[in-house]
DNA sequence: CAAATTTATATCGTTCACGATGCAAAAGTA
DNA sequence: TACTTTTGCATCGTGAACGATATAAATTTG
């Protein structure tokens, strides 16, 4: 059949699409009760990490545009999770810092990664198989990020 | 440390998330030509296999709400590649048919998944690795499918 | 040092993605 | 048959994602 390529290759592309939506959308019950979507809880992570970033660096660990995190910054500063001030060495820098009540939301979220863990595992039966996936998955980032800055 | 947690786990949904933005921007230089995007893309694919489909059909074929695939329609009816029309028996439904142009986009879409995976192939070295997450993320999205109906 | 280039962020426009809500038609129930 | 519920789709509002473009500051170059 001349077209069965077409439907044989999305296998991949679209079972990550629908995975990264639906395992996003595991996160809701979690994140919905803090006010916060699931890539603001991304910037957290980062922040809670090592507060005080500069826009870029806060991009580039997400692997996202400034573009894309810009608006997302601006959301979160008017939700009160962190504030956004001028660099003092490089002024165009703007950096992000956590507010009081950031730094307070990492004890309340303190147990989401372990939750979505155990539901993973209650919903697949193991663990093991996707712990299995992430080099993988790492291995296809690291070659498609090339690929796309590169070219 | 108490919140090592915060960062560890991220590890499966955060990849899952990266991994379908890149994978969709790979798809960037062959969809870009045809004036689509990758959703339209995954339309067209469902139509191509069976022409005059119910909204609710392709809706549930790709795991979309119906609110997210009607827009998409309307795009895609407004490009011109295929027509909506209202249901004969269910006159409720409307059921969405390929247009010339959307029948014929399939001969140019021919060689996107082909080139797709020799891409994945040539940036990651082999295929086999991959085509061993399929399994693996199939078994994730019907748990979580399920999780997400059911409750 | 002045001019050109790069860099850091912001803004704009378009397209998803989806919760909430609305509405009319169909199906089920009294 | 009248009434209630469900179903199929549409609309609205919000938040990503990102290409294109803008702007000011830093850096490089001549």
């Amino acid at each position: 059949m001349e077209y069965e390529q077409l439907k044989l290759d999305n296998q991949l592309c679209f079972r990550l699409y629908t995975a990264a939506r639906l395992t996003m959308g595991a996160y809701h019950p979690y994140l919905d009760p803090l006010g916060i979507t699931y890539p603001q809880y991304l910037v957290l992570l980062v922040l809670w990490e090592q507060d005080k970033q500069p826009v870029n660096d806060i991009a580039h660990k997400l692997l996202l545009e400034t573009n894309t995190v810009t608006p997302l910054l601006q959301r979160m500063e008017k939700a009160g999770l962190v504030k956004r001030t001028k660099g003092k060495e490089d002024t165009r820098q703007r950096i992000v810092s956590l507010t009081k009540k950031g730094i307070e939301m990492r004890e309340q979220a303190k147990h989401i990664p372990e939750c979505l863990s155990d539901e993973i595992i209650q919903i697949t039966g193991e663990e093991e198989e996707f712990v299995r996936m992430i080099p993988s998955l790492d291995k296809l980032i690291e070659g498609l990020k090339k690929q796309q800055t590169n070219q």
